[in-house]
DNA sequence: GGATTAATGTGAAACAATTCACAAAACATA
DNA sequence: TATGTTTTGTGAATTGTTTCACATTAATCC
């Protein structure tokens, strides 16, 4: 087993799976070796940048020869699991609920939904194609599926519940949409992704950036 | 008009923003008064970081007695442009589109979707509720609505190409939630957001925080 | 009204991340 | 095989961010 010396940064690993996403595009483009600085410029950082987020998860290149695009490619799947299919379930089937398990791109990265789960009876019977489960069977089908990641697209207000719950089915790993910071114990990993959030730092950079940009017209 | 000396950065900014949304909650909640401490409790982070990023923006709470929730909300409001109404445009109407025209709380947040557009002509009827636009009708919406900011979530091949004619229309700002970075001028902001990449990474850190957990059974 | 307490605000220190600069390696060419 | 060129890998320098420590302020209590 590989040992990570250095604690390795949220930043760093967020950079990798980015590479990660564009040297997908770049072999499917048939592009079979890349340098530091082909995906330092895809990814916005710098070539440096690229090499040390590599070194720090020990993955090599060939110095004068860069990196081949499939053994690149197959070092960091095999590094960061995505060799494999993950199986996750999905709990909360409001709009995004609907839409994350449709969502085509997770299964074409290994990110497997095997079941999704609402408290809302008329949505559990409604889906014919897709099939939403009671709560109630939840913990079977963690167990029946191995599952260690749930992904919460629920309400604020019952978000922390879910999560609670979820911990104490075994789930040791939560991506949660609802805009609250659920409290976990530190054996669990959240991420939590706000997407209101995102638009509103958007809108305000631009209004800034517009009045920075007044003072010179 | 207020001056930030400092170069705030990515990182505070988005502490700013998750603060906005706790306040909301605790004032929902009937909280009057809030302390550093409790803004870091519920955000994860140390007291200081609170008082230093409302520092950076000029926000002043009253020693010894903290902020009052309102005022403190009120003055977040105005200085980041959520006292107002935002007029966005979405374009891509796939599964994640969908979801996000329809997700309630970006108007909560002041975020009012004007208007969707697709090339599909069969999207374009189909949705009687929501009209949908013809990317034709994009110049004329951009310009009646003044819409600076637009959320992207068209396929990753169209997405360059679609930002390219956003900017060309005026469009300021992205949110993009296709898997590649579009190249644009640094007149314009864009926040790329990845749905795979924050799946995958929790599923890769509770792989490895169970490989280093089994070490110890 | 002075003493006490509980909070903020912030410069300084510690820590973390990025960039720089260049040695080491691999390949090409003659 | 020697030489030149290109690219990696990484220690050192720089830059950025967070935490610490404490002076400052406001409220409360005798």
């Amino acid at each position: 087993m590989k040992q990570f010396t250095k604690h390795n940064t949220r930043n760093s690993l967020r950079r990798i799976f980015l590479y990660h996403g564009l040297l997908l595009r770049l072999k499917s483009m048939g592009v079979t070796r890349v340098f530091s600085y082909t995906l330092a410029e895809s990814a916005g950082v710098t070539p440096e940048q690229v090499r040390k987020d590599f070194s720090e998860y020990c993955i090599r290149g060939n110095r004068r020869g860069g990196y081949l695009t499939a053994s690149l490619l197959d070092e960091m799947e095999v590094l960061f699991r995505r060799d494999r299919v993950t199986n996750v379930i999905l709990v909360g089937m409001g709009n995004l609920g609907q839409a994350l398990s449709k969502y085509g791109l997770f299964i074409q990265r290994g990110i497997n939904i095997v079941a999704t789960f609402d408290i809302d009876p008329y949505k559990q019977k409604s889906r014919a194609d897709n099939q939403v489960y009671s709560p109630e069977r939840m913990q079977e089908i963690i167990d029946r599926f191995h599952v260690t990641v749930a992904i919460v697209a629920v309400p604020d207000v019952s978000a922390q519940e879910v999560c609670n719950e979820l911990i104490g089915m075994g789930i040791r790993g939560i991506v949660n949409f609802a805009p609250v910071l659920p409290r976990v114990p530190a054996y669990v990993v959240v991420n939590n992704v706000n997407l209101s959030d995102e638009i509103e730092s958007v809108i305000w950079s631009v209004s800034r950036m517009r009045e920075k940009q007044s003072l010179f017209l």
